[in-house]
DNA sequence: AAAAAAACTTAAGCTTACTTAAAAATTAAT
DNA sequence: ATTAATTTTTAAGTAAGCTTAAGTTTTTTT
């Protein structure tokens, strides 16, 4: 299967697991930086070969076979992203960016030996988690987005949901990491605004950011 | 540029270093499994883009751009190669594969940061020398083929020049890898085939693989 | 519920990287 | 030095993965 069928098969899959729903040629269209038309010619030649459920105008499907491919691209992209992350000292957006690359040309058998030595874990550096050799996801996530979260409380980061830079030269300067302890410590509901402690320094997320940041209480 | 231009241009630049010379459209097209029509098509367009030098009927030749190009494929390439085997435990067959396809996937970027981890090597696994981030090869190879090897003399392994598997199963299952030493016991000069000494086994070789093992004299 | 806007689909066309088949040139052989 | 064999080139055609433009359908707005 090519590149193009790759990325389109986990655009989907990416954009059915996150951001809700609309799961149209359009939507997966922009996030591939395609034509609408493109999107929808693609979509047509991935129902033949059973990879999606499509039916003009409707929201497309993946059928199993396409979640089964969608989950293996996405076990290379977080196990290398896991690596790269361990091994040398790169932004988290660079990453990103190498890991999108590389996903592509990867083995499955190098893939094994990438999760062998790192101990197969089970998310990578943004908190998401990494679908085993059977591309099976064993972990349950019951973490919630910073814009719920309740004031007062103590959280861990668990999820940087975001592939932009800005995002993540944001998080990396004010300590907004996987792992990392916050303390909400005022919720402006009505300007949909966040205010947090990190590390004894207080910032303020709007909602462009509170919505991509998950994390889990501290009992 | 895309892959299949990187491709070419390394083909191009593989066969000016080992294979002697006869660096035409068919023989490319033939390393690269595909036809000669498609080489010759390849070869104009490269032409056009100041990538080679290029005249009916007459022999392929790189530019300086060319060569560039082709110095940073073949470094990523060798970074991956040395960086895969000291990494993880894979037969140096299956480690040429996967180089084969992460070289075009990799930025500059992330090259040097495998080059910086190893110590910027010189060589990697097959003894092939690895170009520096400039493009510059700055070691100088005074290794011979084993077909050139003297009765008696004791050598070190300084190159496999293949990327066929039965030729590095055999190597491996012989002992025969990169560093290690090996006595030239006698020559068949008619026959053209070696024998050898590795960790006190005896081998004979015939010229299809004395002519890709190269080794260095120790004084 | 009709009009306007947005989204999706179709159609035609482009580029890349190939293919096969035939024509032209080179190389090898007798 | 012809002839034969091989190689290279040209020509025509294909499939993938896009594009833009125009036509439909759906959704939203009023």
């Amino acid at each position: 299967m090519s590149i193009a069928i790759e990325n389109f098969v986990k655009a989907i899959y990416n954009n059915n697991s996150h951001d809700a729903k609309n799961t149209k040629p359009g939507n997966i269209a922009k996030k591939l930086g395609i034509s609408n038309a493109a999107a929808t010619d693609m979509a047509k030649k991935l129902a033949v070969k059973n990879l999606l459920h499509y039916q003009k105008y409707q929201e497309l499907q993946l059928t199993d076979k396409g979640i089964k491919m969608a989950l293996n691209i996405v076990r290379k992209h977080r196990l290398w992203e896991a690596f790269l992350f361990k091994m040398f000292d790169m932004s988290l957006h660079d990453i990103h960016k190498e890991a999108e690359l590389l996903e592509h040309q990867t083995s499955d058998l190098l893939a094994n030996k990438i999760s062998t030595y790192l101990g197969h874990p089970k998310f990578d550096p943004h908190g998401d988690p990494i679908p085993n050799a059977e591309g099976e996801i064993t972990t349950t996530d019951t973490s919630i987005s910073l814009s719920n979260a309740e004031e007062g409380k103590l959280y861990v980061i668990s999820r940087l949901m975001s592939d932009d830079k800005e995002f993540f030269e944001f998080c990396a300067h004010h300590k907004l990491k996987y792992g990392h302890e916050v303390k909400v410590s005022k919720q402006f509901k009505k300007n949909k605004m966040t205010e947090l402690s990190v590390e004894n320094n207080t910032i303020l997320l709007n909602e462009n950011f509170t919505t991509l940041i998950y994390v889990n209480a501290i009992n």
